[in-house]
RNA sequence: GCGUUGUUGGUGAAGUGGUUAACACAUCGGAUUGUGGUUCCGACAUGCGUGGGUUCGAUUCCCACACAGCGCC
């Protein structure tokens, strides 16, 4: 069956509802953390779960390389082989077009786009329609259009070329879509142009997907133009359906997301940083390897209810990433990802109670300092 | 005692008669937004064992001394 999305409550623009999947019922807003290789890095599906998560990410492009859709399929599909039963969404491999193709002019064609494999530099090429091939046999819950990722800045020309581009690659990989048990979302593109937003909104809403997502962003703009990008596309979205931001992204994102009306988010950040030994906290973040905790035996904050903050404290997670040994990334990404994920949950009942707007001015008041 | 080799930052070490003494590790910071797990970027010797000398100029050449290794009585 296809996911539904049900409107509970709205404050504003923020809304509050639910996603029904085959892989159960989830919160929104929620924030989704990111498993690229059928693994949210470090952490066990037991883990995930705990840290209270709804939906995971995985990648296309990366379990089309290994270990390949097939054994994926082989396996079972996705949840099954990675022994996880909650929702998965997979990115279509969009994202790969931003970060891999080199020369965009050559490397990004009407047909498809090629690829130097990351791993041994292989030529590849992908296209909408093997996209939605290989998203068909991982058997995710949400597959991703086939889209481009388009760099920040690019002219008008170009972003107008490009949405366009991903426009019929969008109808493509519709039209070849082919597993009545998986969900398929359209994305918005269009770079920060008002005009080629709205344009590539409605003409993906024409499209009917099931849920709708806003790309393009967090690819190196200020935060003023994420925002109006972000304003300048979901305006045309439809209220029954859930609104993803892809790529984001740091706390004060999510707020600035959800006020807008964002139902869903995915970003790196909070497993990327926790590897790195940089934690979220309510008054910012803070890098654990800095001398100033040696012998700072409290936890990370003394407001979080995860595992890592009920049982650790800074001095041990600064010795084992100076000792530069894994447990410490593992215990900050559990960290990490509760501090986003209670995000989400404070920003819900904040939602049913009316008050977004005070949950965010007081969290950013503290956050900023 | 004689001969010989060596003495450069917290560590291992390059190097040159002439503007800022290489590099690595450690240390100290920073970055990270549809993954970079081992990543990226900064800072870090006012000084080359000590004291003299030669020279316009010495960490580099010379002498003495100190210390360390090796060899010989």
């Amino acid at each position: 069956m296809k996911i539904k999305y049900e409107l509970i409550s709205q404050d504003k623009k923020a809304r509050r509802g639910l996603l029904h999947t085959n892989h159960g019922t989830v919160e929104t807003p929620m924030f989704m953390p990111v498993g690229t290789l059928a693994n949210v890095k470090m952490l066990t599906p037991e883990e995930i779960k705990e840290v209270g998560s709804g939906v995971i990410l995985s990648n296309t492009y990366h379990l089309w390389l290994r270990p390949d859709e097939d054994v994926v399929a082989k396996a079972g599909g996705l949840h099954k082989f990675m022994n996880y039963d909650g929702p998965i969404l997979t990115d279509s491999g969009g994202f790969q077009v931003f970060s891999l193709a080199k020369n965009k002019k050559k490397d990004i064609t009407e047909e498809g786009v090629h690829f130097k494999s990351h791993i041994d530099g292989k030529s590849l090429f992908l296209t909408p329609e093997l996209s939605m091939e290989i998203q068909n046999k991982l058997d995710s819950d949400i597959a991703m259009s086939f889209d481009e990722c388009i760099p920040y800045p690019a002219t008008y020309e170009y972003t107008k070329e490009s949405t366009e581009r991903t426009l019929r690659w969008a109808k493509r990989g519709k039209d070849s879509f082919n597993n009545p048990n998986q969900s398929l979302f359209g994305i918005v593109q269009g770079g920060a142009y008002p005009k080629l937003r709205k344009y590539s909104a409605e003409k993906t809403v024409e499209m009917d997907f099931d849920g709708y997502s806003i790309g393009g962003t967090s690819v190196g703009e200020d935060k003023k133009t994420m925002y109006e990008m972000v304003d300048n596309a979901i305006k045309y979205l439809p209220e029954d359906k859930p609104r993803y931001l892809m790529g984001v992204g740091e706390p004060e994102d999510l707020l600035e997301g959800v006020e807008r009306g964002v139902d869903m988010f995915d970003c790196v950040l909070p497993t990327r940083l926790a590897r790195h030994a940089n934690a979220f906290t309510p008054y910012g973040k803070i890098n654990l390897k800095n001398a100033k905790y040696k012998e700072d035996f409290t936890p990370i904050s003394d407001t979080c209810d995860c595992y890592t903050c009920k049982h650790y404290t800074k001095a041990y997670l600064r010795h084992l990433f100076v000792a530069k040994e894994g447990l410490g990334g593992r215990l900050l990404s559990i960290h990490n990802i509760r501090f986003l994920i209670k995000m989400t949950e404070d920003m819900r009942n904040a939602i049913s109670e009316g008050n977004f707007i005070e949950y965010k001015e007081q969290f950013l008041e503290k956050y900023k300092n």
